[in-house]
DNA sequence: CGGTCTCTTGACGGAGTTCAAAGCTAGTGG
DNA sequence: CCACTAGCTTTGAACTCCGTCAAGAGACCG
């Protein structure tokens, strides 16, 4: 196997009992995507054609308010899957927008893609089943945390999480993606590094 | 079919082509379960054994935070459908509690049953996947309002969704689901009373 | 090298919290 | 059926965190 087909491999492996066939399956049907820095996989208001997994690089998912104002729901990176599952299922509009922050590779599979591994790799089909359960859990956490956490806890659970997304991401998107604008996450850094010295 | 079945049946419809049979498939597992006011079908520290078809009744969905605090994720009303789905198939216990608010009736259902209906019922294990796209995409959309949006707007945005809620539900819940403090209600509250009068 | 984008810093303001107390309501038991 | 209590709601005052507006410094890219 190459080396991507290796790591979607090995992190199938880590939900579901997937075989090196299953793999296999899978990447015949996927499409390899290429997006350069600041391309999008699609964009609000456009239909959510594939669903994918990140192979190489970091991506920002996000959404813009009537305001203008965007903000950022997660970062994915290597081993992420990623979609608007909503979008992608019911085929209509999606409100977000999902784009490369460095040069990407993704495997993206179509919404017919998907319906054949259903009855291709019956493996796939549970891990479907868990993979939403736990996206759908991780976004009930990230909400909670938004309400129960300051600023500050949020930042220091981030950095302790992914650390490396500090250096992949500016940090104005850090801020958006905390929640809170770029003056305050520039004030909380400089609190927290006078405090240490 | 009894009124319970009926409203099951109007439901699943909605969203898939859903025969009398399937629904007939679907009853024919489910158990019926009775809760008293006050009466938890799961509580934090359980495994969340059922999923759950709300046939009667008003339940929360909350969890409790280290400092003790209660979080109200949502009110669940008559045709929704409850559970952590994360611990449900993953068989881990979850961080949630899911109380009566009300005398309730729900059909619920173990992850025997629903692997069954998974063979027995195909119509159904498409409900599921489109189910949990939407569960997913609500989730995120609270999420989001709750950084856009202020606690006034969001009580207004309630109010129009959900009236008959606060017929239901004590003003503290609503508070809790709100993200804000009683107080904080109550005070939003009066001023716009003041302000319309 | 110039322009745009990003980060920092300051002063002020507003939304919501905290602490405290008092009034109200509904359920319970005598 | 009334009295009592526990829980719910309201109100006030002080405070906190973060946002807004504004300006300047630094970094990156063509």
């Amino acid at each position: 196997m190459n080396p991507g087909h290796e790591n979607l491999h090995r992190f199938m492996n880590k939900t579901v009992r997937f075989t090196e066939a299953d793999t296999g399956h899978l990447m015949a049907l996927a499409k390899v995507v290429q997006l350069k820095k600041k391309e999008y996989l699609f964009r609000e208001g456009e239909y959510a054609r594939y669903v994918g997994y990140v192979n190489k690089g970091c991506l920002r998912y996000f959404h813009t308010d009537p305001k203008g104002e965007e903000h950022i729901i997660y970062f994915a990176q290597e081993n992420w899957w990623i979609g608007d599952l909503d979008s992608f299922y019911s085929r209509k509009p999606t409100p977000y927008n999902l784009q490369a922050l460095e040069p990407c590779e993704l495997f993206a599979f179509s919404v017919e893609t998907f319906d054949r591994l259903r009855s291709e790799v019956p493996a796939y089909e549970e891990f479907r089943k868990l993979a939403h359960a736990r996206a759908t859990a991780a976004r009930l956490e990230t909400m909670l945390s938004q309400r129960r956490q300051t600023a500050e806890e949020r930042y220091l659970a981030l950095l302790k999480k992914f650390p490396d997304i500090f250096q992949r991401v500016p940090q104005h998107y850090i801020a958006s993606y905390l929640g809170i604008k770029p003056q305050s996450l520039s004030r909380i850094r400089k609190q927290l590094s006078d405090g240490s010295r």
